[in-house]
This record gives C-alpha cells, structure tokens and sequence, in this order.
DNA sequence: TATTGTTATACTCTATAACTATA
DNA sequence: TATAGTTATAGAGTATAACAATA
C-alpha cells in the first residue's frame, strides 16, 4: 500500500500530537489540508474510520495465527456456548446463515470446530470446540487482548471505556 | 429479511429501555441469553456492531436519493474542495484509487460530477460539482443530518457528541 | 407450512497488479 | 523513474433465493 492513512505500520503514536490538537490519534501525517465540510459532524463517518483502524490492527496482531475478527468472534461465542446451532451463533452474531456456512468449513477444516448432529432437532448441528480450538482459543484471547492495549494506546484508556459504555447496547 | 438484528425498521426505540438497562439501543429484542464472553470487552466488536446499524439508517434516510454513504463523503469533500484530483479525493477518504473510479464513473453518469482534465498536470482530473450536483448536495446533507438526528435518538445527544470528540482523530 | 443447513448468484468493498500517458 | 488514472482480478462480506431434510 503507498504509504496511505490505512497504514497501521506504526501502532502507537502517541508521541505528541501535531498540528489538529486532538487525542493522540493522529489522521494527518502528511500535509494536506482538504477539508471535510459536513463529514466532520457526521457519526457515521469517524466510526467507519475508527472500525477500519481497529480491525486492522486486530488482524495484524492475530496475522501470526491467521485469525479475523469474524473468525474470533465465532470461536468465542461457541467457546462460551457449546452446544449451540448455528442459526443461533448467526443471529446473536449477525451473520447470515449463509456465510456462517463458509465460516465453519473452515474453522472445522483447521480443525478448531466440530458439528456435532443434534439429537432433539436432527436438522440442526450443535457446535463445539475441539480439544485443539480450546488451546488454540485461549491464544487468540491473549493476542486480541493485546491489540485491545493497542486501542488504548490510540486513543486513550479513559476513551475506550467511554466508547465501550455508549455502545453497549449494539453487542 | 428474517427480522434479524440489522432491522433498522424502527428507527427510533428511545420508548423505555427493557431488559439490560443502558441507553436505548436495544439489541436483545428477544429472548436469546447467549453470552458474548469475551467480546464484550473488545471494543472493535461493538464498534462494528454500531458501524453496521449507522449505515444502514444512513442508506435507509437516503434511500430516496440512491446515496450510499461512500458516494456521500466523495460528493461532500468534492463540493467543499473544487478542483481537487482525484488521488487527493481518495487519499484523504481512505479509498483506493481504483475504486474511486467506478464510483466517480457513476456519479459523473448522473451528472452530479464533471473531471475536467488539469492544464497544469495533464495527468490528472480536477474534479467539480456541476450545477445539477450542486442542488443535489445540498439535498442529500438534509436528509444526511436528519440521519444524524437518528442517531442521537438512538444513543442520545450527549453520548453521540463524545464519540466525535473521542473518535475526532480519525476522520 | 415453517425452519435448518446448504448451495448458488449478484453486488459491494478491499487489495493488488499491470497498463497508458504523462511528468 | 515515478505518478495519475484506468482496467482487471481475487478475496471478503452482504443480500437473496431456492432446495433437501426435518419439524
């Protein structure tokens, strides 16, 4: 990638702001003063840069065991949850049905994930870890919570509880 | 859809909070209590949750105007910065170059854009609003801040003024 | 009839690479 | 040689529709 603002390559700015004051998340390394107009008082907009940011970084810091946010999430609620369908990991999740399909063939091929054929509903699959995704999980846990400090070094320990308290309600 | 959590049908709750208390952004509609463990530490996860409603009520508010969010910030960051090229325009909104020409193909098919080809460097386009653009725009930011009232009304006032203050550094 | 898992298709978005015309 | 715009391709992710097995 030429050198753009997706670049993630340095993880903790914090070294002083410049120029724009702000909270140590620094947008303008190089000097383009193009301004944003309306885009600056719309929501949407910083929270789509903030999540690119962020799953950047997430799958940066889990590049190591070819994990993806998605994946993570999957694996997490299964752990938490053993036994249950996939049409109930998809909705807690929003995922479509369809793609968890996807999800699990591979998480199942690596050999982290079984479905197991439910007796009460012989549609339905009950999900669980395997042995080896339990290890493989709790790897996973430390490395996301490694790049959980990362957003704290982002934007602030005092921010990132803010953020997770105004947004509690959407998980 | 099968009335799933992306249903952005009622667009404002704010009538009384049930089950865990917060702010009026209610996720748990039904009766489902699968724990998240782990992710309800991780920012990134409601982040994305909350990206994900925010641009549907976006595409949903302008859904009479065919306006996506991405065409949206191009024509918004056109309009206030004439003449800009178009490596700026992707360079300062994250976009890949590439793909900012289809989507500038497509605003220039409805007439909203016009590249004028630079005298100064004949590679590149300096692109304009046109007049029809221009209408247009001013349109699309209405119906664009009575999306961001949306949000206000879905996380409240106050906590929607933090996240732009914490999330500033990014746009 | 409705639901679960599955397959398939289409469209959006991201990430690259390569080409052309300029610089 | 480097850059701006373009074209093309491959992979995620989203949105649907349809089908078989089962409820």
């Amino acid at each position: 990638m030429p050198g753009g603002r997706h670049d993630v390559t340095a993880s903790a700015p914090q070294t002083a702001p410049r120029k724009r004051a702000g909270n140590g998340a620094a947008p303008q390394d190089i000097a383009d003063d193009i301004g944003l107009d309306a885009l600056v008082g719309h929501a949407g907009y910083a929270v789509r840069r903030f999540q690119i940011w962020i799953f950047q970084d997430f799958i940066k810091t889990l590049g190591e065991v070819d994990i993806r946010p998605t994946q993570y999430s999957v694996l997490t609620l299964i752990g938490a949850n053993p036994g249950l369908s996939q049409m109930a990991v998809a909705k807690r999740l929003g995922i479509e049905r369809a793609r968890l399909v996807h999800l699990l063939d591979s998480l199942e091929l690596r050999r982290y994930v079984k479905r197991v054929k439910s007796k009460a509903d012989r549609r339905s699959h009950a999900l669980h870890l395997t042995a080896q995704g339990e290890t493989a999980l709790a790897k996973f846990k430390r490395l996301a919570a490694e790049h959980e400090r990362h957003v704290e070094e982002k934007i602030g320990k005092e921010n990132r509880a803010q953020l997770l308290r105004i947004l509690a309600g959407f998980t």
